[in-house]
DNA sequence: AAATAGGATATTGTATGCAATTGGAAGGCA
DNA sequence: TGCCTTCCAATTGCATACAATATCCTATTT
């Protein structure tokens, strides 16, 4: 059984504009024309609208009536209040996954590890590593149950991804988090509630302010 | 300057569509055809299916390509889950608001408060007591600044308030909440953090124990 | 009688065209 | 000049029409 999923025009130009906006190819503040970007994806405009309408709920592009879309733009403020949510939400996730955790699901989260060692080496392929990061996340909290949490965690996660790829001092980011991604899933083993729950708190949040701080680097030099 | 509001079509089915969903008018699991509900409001069903989108980015509905939106239908489990977001959602944002909270910001939630004491006398119009409630609540986090939490907290709390509604053992609940929003006004204004933060916790979480209670024995009836 | 295939019908998905709104440029008036 | 008004172009919002898909019923086969 082969996932046939008939895919609707309207979800394909979701991914296709997420992507774009995600990767910067559509940079923040950028207006997004309904008619040019129908011509651009050949469909008409009516998908393109409901596109838009979802990924305005995802919180990438903001809607104003009669004036049209844009890719949302953030402010330092509002990077470390997502990542802040996501402490808040991983943490609360991850502690209730833990008293159900299993070892099947131990092993799998084990496996998404080993897939990030293949993608370090050529070292760029930001999308996949980003789409990869978020499938280890999300199956250290599968276990709790919690679908509406795990929802709200991956928009959030889309979020961050988008400011992520803003940062290009790969090797070293990655590498760090790499580690203490295998710290983690170590602390989850032993089922030191305490213990992970901090090392996922500290894993977002130092993310996050590392990110902050390279962004304001980047600002100062573009400010000179 | 009276707010012209050039209120789009699509808005204002969206608006509808929400009270109807959230006040039972149309029941959980009911399917919402696209037809109908133009024929039922005279519009097209372009802006029908705007709005079924949107409503789906809030959680009241849910869409299957091809086969139609439904109105969510939810498990006491998630009932659970939503209040639980709450809590850790709300009590987060209160922390940061103290700091920052100012005498007018006190004085604004009084005022919240004291327009209740007018609305508990009928007693019956669910829908404002329910803009009221979150009004007071979002008056409590506004200092925070954290427009996104915000943001989600507030669809947390139309969802919430769907189920609120199932249960209609006004006096005793709402006198209940009525009181705790007073002692927690009062911590707030005193500034004592921890207090105000396990005040806000057990006021949501009681709340929510006490309806998932209610629907129970609400089933349980229903059974015999 | 059960299962399956085929087609009719109901319903959703998308394209096209028109109406409504916005933003701005040109022109009048103090 | 500065401000307001009036138009025009660009763009969005919505309605209508058509295409694609799902669902259900029936007929046919085994």
């Amino acid at each position: 059984m082969s996932r046939i999923s008939r895919k609707t025009v309207t979800s394909s130009v979701v991914d296709v504009l997420r992507e774009k906006i995600v990767s910067h190819e559509i940079p923040a503040g950028a207006p997004l024309r309904q008619d040019a970007l129908a011509a651009e994806l050949s469909v008409s405009r009516i998908p393109i609208r409901e596109a838009l309408l979802q990924l305005e709920a995802e919180g990438l592009v903001e809607f104003a009536p009669h004036k049209g879309a844009v890719a949302t733009r953030i402010s330092l403020e509002e990077v470390n209040e997502l990542f802040g949510l996501r402490a808040l939400l991983e943490c609360d996730a991850l502690a209730r996954a833990l008293s159900r955790m299993t070892e099947r699901h131990l092993q799998q989260s084990q496996l998404i590890l080993e897939q990030f060692d293949q993608l370090l080496k050529p070292g760029a392929d930001l999308h996949a590593w980003g789409a990869l990061n978020w499938k280890f996340h999300r199956s250290l909290y599968q276990p709790s149950g919690r679908k509406r949490t795990i929802g709200l965690i991956a928009q959030l996660h889309t979020n961050c991804d988008r400011y992520l790829r803003m940062q290009i001092q790969l090797s070293a980011d990655y590498a760090r988090a790499e580690a203490e991604h295998h710290e983690l899933l170590r602390l989850c083993r032993d089922g030191d509630k305490r213990r992970a729950r901090k090392c996922l708190r500290e894993h977002i949040l130092t993310t996050g302010s590392e990110l902050v701080r390279a962004i304001k680097s980047i600002a100062q030099e573009d400010a000179q």
